[in-house]
DNA sequence: CTAGGATCCTGTCAGC
DNA sequence: TGCTGACAGGATCCTA
């Protein structure tokens, strides 16, 4: 469930904790969820390539993590409880006592550190990879670009590829463009008050500029403010943020009003998966 | 090549 | 209470 501004947010909150500590032990509770061999080595750095996020070793070798829906990464540094540091799928994991049903995988650090992988529906996983294949894994060299580093002509070219498809389908198609998920494709939608089951051929290139804008300033906002979807630091109170609510204009937000013209949010089902319109502001057939 | 649907898995919730 | 089906912030595999 997380998309890139949560894995970014991930990475960029993780890196604190783990770069320069040495990973020494790996418990294994689901085998599905581990593929490869357990290593050890010194955290060197952290990277994201879309949705994966990429941990690496200075021992050659790298652990690649998808969350995928219901993943979550929480790290426990051993000392304190309030400095607990939890992301990914929202849920009681954040604060409940670890190692727990859902947990999957455990990362032991030699510094104290624990790291839990957490995952109800068991669709992520972490892999070893020798760090200099990463870039060749099937799933990162097949990505597409993301929004920012895409210029609004291919993004226009690369809809019309896929003419008959619905817009939502296409933009979620990580090999067309990069980083949107569920949330971020109706947001993004929304915000560029287009249908989500027009066809993706029938897109202007007005409107696909307006779409990736409005993609980059979805995630942005979203990264900017620590993932829309998920609590940093776990508050002592054992309280949770739900940034969400804050942040959605439509997304889990069906027969509320619409914050741009007040009508009556629907939540309709496009390309398999949930979808958050409002039927004013964004409408099937072209505007006359 | 594209497009659409099933599928992986566990858990929760609405409805009977 | 118990059952059943729908659904869930993702991606892949299979089919046409």
């Amino acid at each position: 469930m997380p998309e890139l501004p949560e894995v970014e947010t991930i990475r960029r909150g993780l890196s604190k904790f783990i770069i320069k500590k040495q990973l020494v032990s790996t418990e294994i509770f689901c085998d599905k969820s581990f593929i490869g061999k357990p290593v050890g080595g010194i955290v060197k750095g952290l990277r994201r390539f879309g949705k994966a996020l990429i941990i690496d070793l200075n021992n050659g070798t790298s652990l690649m993590i998808h969350l995928r829906m219901t993943g979550q990464l929480i790290y426990d540094p051993g000392t304190e409880k309030s400095q607990r540091y939890a992301a990914g799928h929202p849920s009681e994991n954040f604060t409940a006592k670890l190692p727990n049903k859902q947990t999957r995988v455990i990362l032991k650090f030699k510094e104290g550190g624990t790291l839990y992988f957490n995952d109800q529906r068991k669709f992520g996983f972490i892999k070893i990879i020798p760090t200099n294949e990463v870039v060749n894994d099937s799933f990162v060299r097949k990505l597409a670009k993301e929004p920012w580093d895409m210029t609004e002509q291919e993004f226009y070219e690369r809809l019309q590829r896929h003419q008959n498809s619905n817009i939502k389908a296409t933009i979620l198609d990580q090999t067309i463009i990069c980083g949107l998920g569920n949330i971020y494709a109706d947001e993004a939608l929304f915000a560029a008050k287009i249908h989500p089951e027009r066809k993706s051929g029938s897109i202007t290139k007005q409107e696909a500029k307006l779409l990736l804008q409005s993609a980059r300033e979805v995630m942005d906002k979203s990264i900017a403010s620590g993932g829309s979807t998920m609590q940093t630091y776990v508050k002592a109170d054992g309280t949770k943020g739900d940034y969400l609510e804050l942040f959605a204009q439509v997304f889990r937000r069906e027969n509320q009003p619409c914050p741009r013209c007040g009508a009556t949010i629907q939540k309709i089902k496009v390309a398999g998966r949930g979808t958050h319109i409002c039927p004013n502001c964004q409408r099937k057939s072209s505007k006359k």
